[in-house]
This record gives C-alpha cells, structure tokens and sequence, in this order.
DNA sequence: TAGTTAAATTGAAACGTTTCAATTAATTTC
DNA sequence: GAAATTAATTGAAACGTTTCAATTTAACTA
C-alpha cells in the first residue's frame, strides 16, 4: 500500500505539496499539480479513507438504513438517493439490522437516512445525539438531528377513499397492517376521514401485518363470513395482494362479489388480474428529494421538510 | 463528541487502560473493566471508526456491490450475505455505481462481494492489487485477490433441457440475454450440450438483454412467424415472462402452442398463469457460503470454491 | 539593486485510536 | 522481610491524512 508519503518521496516534494496538490488547493499551481497526480496515479495511490476521515471530522458518506433487503417499495427510493448523493459528490452506503447500528454509532457516516422498523426511537434519539442530521422515513419523530419526511398516507387515503365511495360502495370494510406504525395509522385516518364526511360507519376491520400470508390468513377468514363488505380497502398491497388471491380461488369475483383497494403499488399489483387499485409513489422522485435536502441539512443550510404526494391508481379491483 | 480521552480523565486513568478495557483484553481485572464500561456508557462514548481504522488498518467491514437495487434476484442473497456476516462480527455494507468505486480504492472495507456489471474486469484487477479479498459473483475472473463463486448455469441448464426434450419438445428455440456475460454462455453451453447428446439442432436463436423490455420485442417477433418453435428455452426469468405476455395478449396459448422456460425463478413467474418453469438458487444459504468464504479469506484460511447448484422447477409452462 | 509583494513550498501539530515496552504495585516465595 | 514473580497500569509512538503558520523562492517596483 503506497501513502502519500511514497509520493511526496517520487515527486521529492513534502507531504503537504502532495496534499494539496490532489485536492486541487489553488495553491499549488497546476504544472506541478498534474505532475504529482500523474505520479500518484502511476503508483497506484489512494487516500485511506480511515486517515481522511479521522483528520477532516467528516466522511462525504450517507448511510441508508433498512429493514431488510427484500421490500418490494425500497428498490426505487434506494436508487433515486443514490442517484442525487452521487451527483452531489457524496458516497452512499445502505445497511440493514446489527451493520445500521455499527455504523452509526461510529460514526462512519455523515448523515443518514433511516426505514428500519427495527430501530426503536429510543434508541435512534441516543445515537442522534452524537451524530449529525437523520432523516426518518418511517415515522413520526422528532429531536435533535432528527428529521422526518413521510408520504402524505393521509391525503392520498382520503382520496382514494372518496373515489371508492363515488363508486357507490356503501359497505366498506378496512385491513390494517401493523397497529401502530406511522403507516398504518395515517393510512387508516385518511380512510376515517372520508368515510365521516359522507356519514358512513366502517362495515368492519380486519387485522394483518402488511405481509401476503396475513392477507391470506384474512382472506381465509372473510370466506367463513355469510354477510361479507361489498369493498376492502387494505394499508397496502401485499395484504390486498393474499386477500385477493384467497378469495378467487375459492370462487369469489372481483370487483362484481367485492372490490379491494392496496396502496404502494408494488410491481405485482398490475400482473394480478384484474390489476389491483393502490396508491404510487414515484419512489425514484422522492428518493432524489430526501437525498437532496439531507445534503442541505449536511451543509447546515435551511430546509423545508415537505410530504411526498401519492398518486391514485384506479385499475380494475373496484 | 466524547472520546476516549474524556473517558480516562472520569475513571482517573490512562488511555491505554480504558483501550484495554474496552477491548476486553484479559490484562485488565475485571472490576476496574466494568466500571470503565460502565463510565463509558453513561457519558456516551463510542469509538471513532476513523481512528480505529487507521490503527488497526481494517475495518471489520465487508462491502457488497452491486448494479443497482432494483434486480429481483438480489435481495435475498444479500439478506443471506448479511445474516452470516453479522453473525461472525463482521459490519456489511452494499453500494452502486461510483460509490462501489470509491469505497473500494480507499479502503473502507476489508473484503468485498461483487456483482457489478459496470465495474469492469480491468478496473477490478487493478482495484484488487491494493485491496483485500474479493469475491466476484458475475464473471469468471481470476487474479490477485480475486476469487469467483458462481452458478452452476451449465450444469441446470443441461438437466432442465434434458427434461424438456424427454417431453418430446423437438423445435426448440433458445432466447439469449447479453451475449457475452458469464450467465448468457454458461447457460446455453448446458443448453447446447443437452441437445448436442440428443442429436438435435437449434431450431433458432434469439437476442435479448435478460430485460422484460427485450423479451417483448422478442414475442413480437415470434409473432411474425409463420414457423414457430414448440419450445423456448430463455436465459432467464424476466425475458421469458415479456414473451410470455406478449404471446398470450396474441391468442397464442402456453404450453399448448408454444412452451417456454426461464432461469432464476423470481417471485413474479409463479404468479403468472400458466407458472413458468424455471431454476430455483436459493440465495439465502448461497449467500451464507459466500460470506462464510469471504470470512475465511480474511482470516488467511484455506477455502476450497464451490459453485452453488441450481434446483429445477418444473410448472405448467411446458 | 535593495526592498516589497506575491507565489510556492514546507514543517509540524493534530485527529482518536491501538499496542509495544516500560514502569509501578501487589503478591508470592524462601 | 528482601528478592523474585506476577499483576496492573501507563507513556509514547504510530497509523495516514489535513491544514495552519512559517519559510523559502520568485517576481515586481521604484
């Protein structure tokens, strides 16, 4: 491994020279700038991150934390922040369960984005502390260096829920995921809220984990009902997804027997016939605009957290 | 930011002691180890990995490339990487594009697994002479550091042809992904070899990209064709379904008219109707024997690489 | 040409750890 | 109770950079 000392010895100049040279300080005028670059690079240099980082404070490193690698919503987001981190110059890392908490509380990032349902807020409020900006997804907190940006559950829940009730769609029945995540809640008050305006009491609800075999094992349960809703509206569509799947084998038609709604618009939800009803989020968009004000955050600049809007899929479940 | 300095100065003793301590190294009694512990916790104190890194020169890291986030054959190999990873004590990391690049020539990692079209064979031997053991999973590559754990293809390909000619399939298409990768020729050299045994010839061959995109312009084609194959054979799962799709929308009836076979078995091909057979990899374990090889690397230990075996899903599409 | 200013270069400290080698304290041995 | 052994603690160097402040060199001025 060669260090800039090795450079300094070929191009017979100090170590400083070398320093500054590779990070293009004007002091060092270019003649031998590129001179000593061509040397760096013809023997094979590079800067050890670790020595940078422990002398500069700082690492031009973003960490995105996730719950694991298999969510179907995470892919786009993942590539929309990196996308704009590496236009901006920073470097991005993801990492899931034990690796987040390492890195974290080492420091080895300058920022980072959090969705990890594993992480407790307790915890996050402790490792925020020592570290710099954290920006949540995947709940509603707020602390020092703690920052939340959501999708905007509610609004897009509402409307979607007005458009089902257009439909004339009177017994309505909900599926919640996991009780008391941000998700679920605010997915299931936009719900709330449209059915209040026209005066409609939900039909009943129903009680999964935002997973396909919980939709399956609600579908299982819907099939033993005699008086079933005419419409499910479910907090997303893998539970939809099951549910689905469940009632058309055994006979049941959707939309004519009952329709059923998601939301997240994962890629199956138009494979599935007939194409499931949800609610998109251009992931890619909104991955660019986290990654975007995290960097703003990072330079200490001013920012206005806003909400992602959801756009409204009709397809053909209700 | 606390640091082990701050530490010493409230237990009343030396750096190297708290070092020693924290390190659980045997020479510190247990007593005076706890209650530095105990100091250290209660002010906030966690090690730079900066400093840490730089003296120790590594990382306890492993870093993880690949193309992008959205490929469905990823998730979960990563899960499994990370799972045993985390298990030995080891931090993941997993990056994209100009990232990958960056934290592989500074350093950041003491190993790494790679499946990243866009880093080229040059760049990664080159990368490799400064770095520590890599693991590549896309390429045949052999050189310093480098080791390559793959796929069987040739081997599941042979047996899922064997298995389709023994069907009486006889005008056998075969659909190319891109030409030169690893997968596209180890997957129709066991295509080849299965028909070679057999005495038959290809009846034609198509090109693709091992996109859906491609698959459909493929299906299009087919369509145009009075002489149609009674079997194509694809080099994997994501082109086959963007023929299958096209075929079906066109009247054309699987596997009746024409049947057809994939290879990676992604979550959407037994979701389609008829299910499309394919190979199975479980990438779970695969890509626990991955880090466990990674691991050994690292440790300097014999490793005898193994290529991971294919399991052949047989369903209705031929 | 000497004096001044600007440009280029450099020495050395610092970042926060680990760890060698040395010192000090405690315990054992005879 | 002194010598020898073992246990506990510590000072200081080193890891590879960056960057301040100082020095050296070159370029102008009058």
């Amino acid at each position: 491994m060669s260090t800039i000392k090795d450079v300094a010895k070929v191009a017979g100049c100090s170590i400083s020279t070398v320093s500054y040279a590779l990070n293009n300080d004007k002091r060092i005028p270019d003649i031998t700038a590129d001179r000593i670059k061509k040397i760096a690079s013809e023997i094979g240099y590079f800067p050890s991150a670790a020595a940078r980082n422990l002398k500069k404070r700082n690492t031009d490193t973003v960490l995105v934390a996730i719950s694991d690698f298999g969510g179907p919503v995470y892919h786009e987001l993942l590539d929309g922040i990196h996308f704009q981190l590496a236009k901006s110059g920073y470097t991005m890392i993801v990492s899931t369960g034990i690796s987040s908490n390492n890195l974290l509380k080492e420091r080895s990032a300058d920022g980072a984005v959090i969705t990890d349902i594993h992480i407790s807020d307790q915890s996050l409020i402790q490792l925020a502390k020592n570290f710099r900006p954290i920006i949540v997804l995947d709940r509603r907190l707020k602390d020092t260096n703690i920052y939340n940006m959501t999708i905007d559950n509610h609004k897009a829940m509402y409307c979607l829920t007005k458009d089902i009730l257009s439909k004339g769609y009177f017994k309505i029945g909900y599926v919640h995921g996991v009780k008391d995540t941000y998700d679920n809640q605010t997915r299931y008050s936009g719900f709330l809220a449209a059915l209040q305006e026209k005066g409609i009491k939900v039909f009943r609800e129903y009680y999964g984990n935002f997973t396909k075999p919980s939709g399956i094992m609600i579908g299982a349960e819907l099939l033993k009902d005699s008086n079933l809703p005419d419409m499910l509206v479910c907090a997303n569509d893998e539970m939809a997804l099951g549910i689905m799947e469940t009632l058309q084998k055994n006979g049941k038609i959707i939309p004519s027997d009952i329709g059923i709604s998601g939301f997240d618009d994962i890629d199956l939800s138009s494979y599935v016939n007939p194409q499931l009803s949800s609610i998109k989020v251009n992931h890619f968009e909104w991955g660019k605009t986290i990654a975007l004000t995290l960097i703003k955050l990072l330079k200490e600049e001013e920012v206005d957290i806003h909400k992602q809007e959801g756009i409204i899929m009709i397809r053909g479940s209700y």
